[in-house]
DNA sequence: TCCCTCAAGATTGTCGGACAATATCACGCG
DNA sequence: CGCGTGATATTGTCCGACAATCTTGAGGGA
């Protein structure tokens, strides 16, 4: 494991390691299930065993890491069970913020922001699989924030969306990308058109069919 | 600050203080946006730094506690607006847990834990504010468990549901207890009918009563 | 040969002290 | 009375140490 070179500020050690692993972890660097050992970090990023204790506690606070008493912490990996239930219940967080998002999308102001930030789903090129997860993010993000419920936002990101979504990368064929396009559009317009009713229906058919591509993947992938 | 004896046992130190910080908490033994200063509690509780350091920071991703860089922790209190939006996230995901409760309640194994986890709702004698609080928190708790997603149950607990009730809690008159489990037994009634249209619609109107108590608690208490 | 036991090594959990960086506050100056 | 400035308090990080626990593998018995 090569050595860390860039030295963060005075206060920002933790929260650097944090986002160091983090990245890691979804860009499948560190594979689900391997094991995380203190010493090993400590050389890694040349920092005390203390702050990797406390990015590797805030690590699996924010469910990217089981914590293992006297056995240290390991790479999450969720089952397919688990992958059910989350999308069971962001279907209804997506739903809520979708409805909320299209009676929002009457003030001029706050429309023409979230259009601005949807307008890459408009875009006609083919999309990378790795790419596509930083655009898909977004736009979820963008009707969170036109939805205006800041828990609502908060509590998306601890969703373990994307830990799914990194399980389930190399299930993303270009069909499912060009059909994943297609159904945010089709959220934006009922948003747009300020009609909750099908903007909660679009999201759970839009939620319903990404599930069964992860679940699916995650299946096939030894996912027990 | 009292001294603690009690001494846990090895491998749960932190988990002790975790656990001890958050009945202060709950209890209002510890006011909200007190600071909490990490000298404080190593002598409090006898234990090093490093300990304390990881329990402030599990607690602040929890939920209870604030975290200000170079400035420490303190209790976060809940604003009038966060109350309310987070009403609205728990009134989707405990509609979401009633009806999956009602579909679950078919299965006589599992009716019949339901009925022992929720059998004091139907205790007729008065409730004091604070036991019931924990009555309360068991009833939800027990729809959660029937309705079998795990991650719901999970989640559930990051809303800072005990948080709001203790802000509130000054607010629950006699009256409004006895609503209060007049509530409980109609989302009971409907989830042992097997009726998910009604336990949702039940538990809606009932967190939108409690949500109601809550807001004009927290406003009438300087709640900003 | 295979299984069980147990000791050595590896790793975590916790402690104590130390120092720099930052925030807070009281004091004195203008 | 406002404002800068230094003293103090507190946090952020590092280091070294040791006990508790887990893991591993060697050795002995069936």
């Amino acid at each position: 494991m090569a050595a860390e070179p860039a030295e963060p500020a005075h206060g920002e050690t933790v929260g650097h390691i944090v986002a160091r692993l983090r990245d890691d972890i979804l860009a499948r660097r560190i594979a689900p299930g391997e094991r995380l050992v203190e010493s090993e970090l400590t050389s890694r990023f040349s920092v005390s065993r203390g702050s990797i204790r406390e990015a590797l506690r805030l690590l699996a606070a924010e469910g990217f890491l089981e914590h293992l008493p006297n056995r240290g912490a390991i790479v999450r990996r969720l089952t397919v069970q688990e992958i059910g239930e989350l999308f069971q219940i962001r279907a209804e967080l997506e739903a809520l913020a979708a409805r909320l998002a299209a009676e929002a999308a009457a003030d001029p102001q706050q429309r023409a922001g979230f259009e601005a930030a949807i307008a890459p789903i408009f875009d006609e090129r083919p999309r990378e699989p790795c790419a596509y997860l930083a655009e898909n993010a977004a736009f979820h993000a963008a009707v969170m924030t036109l939805a205006g419920n800041r828990q609502l936002r908060d509590l998306a990101l601890r969703l373990h969306l994307p830990l799914i979504m990194a399980q389930a990368a190399e299930a993303l064929t270009p069909q499912a990308l060009a059909a994943s396009v297609r159904e945010h559009r089709v959220i934006a317009a009922a948003i747009l058109d300020s009609d909750p009713i099908a903007a909660d229906a679009a999201v759970r058919a839009h939620l319903a069919r990404a599930a069964a591509i992860a679940l699916a993947s995650t299946r096939a992938g030894s996912g027990k």
